[in-house]
RNA sequence: GGUCCCAUCGUCUAGAGGCCUAGGACACCACCCUCUCAAGGUGGCGACACGGGUUCGAAUCCCGUUGGGACUGCCA
């Protein structure tokens, strides 16, 4: 049978990388076997849920290539939940119940137990109506044993299950009941998500069983990412937005890349993938199961890797996005996509992630050079002024080409006995306004000789 | 507190009883190259959490300890 995939993200915010990661793996499986993947919006808590976070899930999943066969939304499939939930009410399975939260608090407060609901409403055959909500009721004895690929076989016992609310007072119902209603309809196989989704899959199973679901799905739950210290990376304090790595300018390739070895590695040892080794090599069942650390110096190594790797006509198309606004500091006649062209093979050399493009290049289409400040004071020592008096001289003559340039230059330095590694640096920060940045020589040649010697006097007047 | 999960270099991992003097990648350090910064090249530092077993033999199997994590919502 084909596997049917699910990746279920709920809309309360931007795509996270750790939901990327699971999102792929269940790509994966299903793409590897020509079944289906499915992308499900769990929209049920219409408190949380904001339309534009869906389309930003949307616009994140096909920027980084995962591509979805069939697509529903929980908040259009009430009827299915209702009828789930008639389902286990008529079979006892579950009963109404109005206890407040605070109430609940209270009674676990008082008998000094631990937190949580204590069955309080089990046997007053409550009704539906105004403020109640529906539980589900686990058996008492027994145990439900969770057979997980990526884990063995946890048992949980039943004594240790609380009653879970299944239907809100509200009439909507919760991810408890409407994930396993929609799994079954769905014909879900394979469930590969968070391992934080652990505890409570014996009670999916039991609503499963309870449902008439048949066979089981297989369950992975892969484990969780982890910031620095150890913790389940989260939308609060960590930098978790697929959509910002997108902005910095990280290729979505690379992305995918490194996130597929957070927790996986291929059989062959070989860390630089592309989506069909992924597809040819992995196994679900080959997932580590320790947490992993989002290690950002290590996506941004790759990132520089596959950005060096790409064919000039490649790079250039793809740092286009970030030579225009809002990203790019210039006026947009000011760009010059000739003279970009002639600097893109060394700036290509130079960055890691596409957003930083810009700033190597902003000297040549800046009205004028973007001076920073501890550049300037690192640079224009008391031999500046001699240097630069001679740099003019000669660059008012010099052919004007890099090697010339050059030449020129180490000809100025030699005449103050300054060498060229340290009378290159009041001209590269008069001209590029840093102590950093692309070749000199090339750069100065693409500015032209106008341009750098407008710069070289403007510097030379302010020493 | 309770339930469950996890444990190899700083990090991601390879390792399914002898192939391990524990391999690779990122990071870090040194040197080379060099007009800055990168890139590149060479070399280096660096781990089986601890204690018991089982076995001729354990990073690999079992138990315990310690440490970390997830969950414990009318969130998903």
């Amino acid at each position: 049978m084909a596997p049917r995939t699910r990746f279920a993200p709920s809309p309360t915010g931007f795509l996270h990388v750790g939901g990327v990661r699971t999102a792929l793996y269940n790509w994966l499986v299903a793409r590897q076997a020509q079944g289906a993947f499915i992308l499900r919006i769990e929209d049920t808590d219409a408190a949380r849920n904001r339309e534009e976070w869906v389309e930003g899930i949307f616009d994140s999943m096909r920027w980084i290539g995962l591509d979805w066969d069939e697509l529903y939304r929980q908040s259009e499939r009430g009827a299915l939940y209702v009828d789930a939930a008639a389902k286990l009410e008529a079979s006892g399975l579950a009963y109404w119940c109005d206890c407040a939260r605070e109430a609940v608090d209270a009674r676990a407060a008082a008998r000094k137990g631990p937190p949580g609901y204590d069955g309080f409403c089990r046997e007053r055959g409550l009704g539906p109506g105004e403020g109640r909500a529906l539980r589900f009721r686990p058996p008492d004895e027994g145990a439900t044993i969770v057979p997980d690929v990526i884990r063995g076989a946890p048992s949980f016992d039943h004594a240790t299950l609380d009653d879970p609310v299944i239907v809100r007072s509200s009439g909507d119902p919760m991810f408890v009941l409407a994930n396993v209603v929609d799994d079954l309809d769905m014909r879900i196989t394979h469930v590969i998500r968070g391992e934080e989704h652990l505890p409570t899959t014996p009670k999916y199973l039991l609503l499963w069983d309870a449902l008439g679901g048949g066979e089981h799905p297989t369950f992975a739950h892969v484990p969780v990412l982890v910031n620095e210290k150890r913790q389940k990376l989260s939308k609060r304090r960590d930098p978790v937005a697929l959509e910002q790595y997108r902005d910095e300018g990280y290729l979505p390739e690379v992305m995918l890349n490194y996130l597929a070895l957070l927790g996986w590695s291929s059989p062959d040892g070989e860390e630089k993938l592309t989506v069909e080794d992924m597809l040819a090599n992995f196994r679900i069942e080959d997932v580590g199961n320790s947490p992993a650390f989002f290690d950002v110096a290590k996506l941004r190594a790759f990132n520089g890797d596959a950005i060096r790797a790409l064919s000039s006509d490649e790079f250039i198309a793809r740092a286009a996005p970030w030579l225009e606004a809002p990203h790019a500091p210039w006026e947009p006649e000011a760009f010059d996509a000739v003279a970009f062209a002639r600097l893109a093979p060394l700036v290509q050399e130079r960055v890691f992630r596409l957003a930083e493009v810009t700033a190597m290049v902003d000297f040549v289409f800046l009205e004028e050079a973007p001076v920073d400040e501890g550049s300037w004071i690192k640079a224009m020592k008391p031999h500046a002024s001699a240097l630069l008096d001679a740099v003019i001289a000669a660059y008012e003559i010099c052919p004007w080409e890099a090697e010339h340039l050059k030449a020129a230059l180490i000809e100025a330095g030699e005449g103050l006995e300054l060498k060229l590694k340290v009378a290159q640096a009041p001209v590269r920060v008069a001209v590029t306004g840093r102590t950093v940045g692309p070749p000199l020589f090339e750069s100065l040649e693409v500015m032209g000789r106008e341009g750098v010697l407008t710069r070289l006097r403007d510097a030379r007047g302010r020493l």
